[in-house]
DNA sequence: GGAGTTACGCTACGGCTCGTAGCGAAAGCA
DNA sequence: TGCTTTCGCTACGAGCCGTAGCGTAACTCC
């Protein structure tokens, strides 16, 4: 496994939007940003059109008009293309204030679930989790490149509501740390599960159970007063 | 895809546990009920040391000590396949009776996270249900074999909370029914999550934690009384 | 017991994808 | 003008896919 080209054969500190690498690598001709926005949306097509298993490395590349050694030299291959791909999608979710906890919970519940009615979304995310649970490096991506990234909505929307005491505030930093992990796995979680598995659409019926059942538990009334 | 040979080419009626085929095929030779447990078998064991992409049919032939057309006179695939062995491992949930609603849910939750702590689960509920998402008879075949094999639970314990009383009885069927859903998409869910995304045990003190919010809400006092 | 039917093991095959090597040319920087 | 890095292109061995074909084994019905 001695690579003799040129090119680095890796780019492991290889993050995504390639132009903000600040460091190294300041001689010779940089690579085109052009390329690198073709590729991922051609691998987003190509999800849509193919699939996971059926999608190629050279399929992609054709479609990006570029070499599949380019797509070799950019990427260590098909799990972490795909992971920079699909992680493009998620950068548009956002909290706007609806003016209580709950029709906060709603809105962006709903902006996740419009990401994951996208076929790219589906069959990409799932993917690659699943290869991730034999890739510790590949979880890793995973994490930095999507999930923390987005536990900053848990974050903003649980300020938000202490500061209009829906919330009672949280002196424990770790109990507070541990309390976010947990409202993210359930979220998350069940828009995944329900869109993904039950094969159901989570609409906005849907999400108004859910809330409901987050904020007031299920011993609660089943129908609000 | 016009088959010549004598073999049925897909078997599409063929459930799991294929001693249980009561109708048709009365004649000829039985297929081996010994070799499809074998094949299951090596499907897991490759499952834990290859994983979802690196999961060949004839690597799996090799280790049950089949021929590989047996495989594929079996199951149309490597997906369907994957489908099967994995099942098999969530036929061992039960809902032993722990004396209340939330004793209950803490122990069938643990039993799930168990299974899903094993590589051979991880890796291949997830690839399959990220292939679903682009067919669907294979969803269907999740949906069938899986989900709604273990939704059993849910019922149950439902219906046990509302003798004790703890849940309030339910006259509307459809909103029942709907209930039912949105617990199954928030249990597992969650569970796999944190298991698979977050890559964190879902131990004792999650489930925990979990449990409280599922039954109370978040609104409740973060701790217990 | 024989005939008919189905499953099995085995071999072989074309076709596709993989991931890499090697080359000359292009695009920036000193 | 050199130096460095990336690019497109071609070619290649290797591996897996899914199926065909054949002879044999196992079971049922007559």
């Amino acid at each position: 496994m001695i690579s003799l080209t040129t090119d680095r054969p890796v780019s492991p500190g290889y993050r995504r939007a390639m132009q903000s690498r600040t460091p190294a690598s300041r001689t010779g001709r940089p690579r085109s940003a052009a390329a690198n926005a073709a590729i991922l949306a051609a691998t987003r097509q190509a999800l849509v059109e193919l699939g996971w298993s059926r999608l190629t490395l050279g399929d992609v590349a054709v479609r990006a008009g570029v070499a599949k050694t380019t797509l070799y030299r950019r990427w260590a291959g098909k799990n972490e293309l795909v992971v920079d791909a699909v992680a493009e999608l998620f950068d548009e979710l956002s909290l706007p204030d609806r003016g209580s906890l709950a029709a906060d919970i709603e809105g962006v519940v709903l902006q996740f679930a419009a990401i994951l009615a996208r076929p790219e979304a589906r069959s990409g995310l799932m993917a690659v989790v699943a290869e991730s649970t034999r890739d510790e490096a590949l979880r890793e991506r995973i994490r930095a490149s999507i999930v923390d990234r987005q536990k900053r909505l848990v974050l903003a929307g649980r300020a938000r509501a202490q500061e209009r005491g829906e919330l009672p505030p949280e002196p424990d930093a770790g109990e507070a740390a541990r309390t976010v992990d947990l409202i993210f796995d359930m979220v998350a979680g069940a828009v995944v599960h329900r869109t993904l598995v039950s094969a159901e659409p989570a609409d906005e019926e849907w999400v108004h159970g859910f809330t409901r059942v987050l904020l007031s538990g299920l011993a609660a009334a089943p129908r609000p007063g």
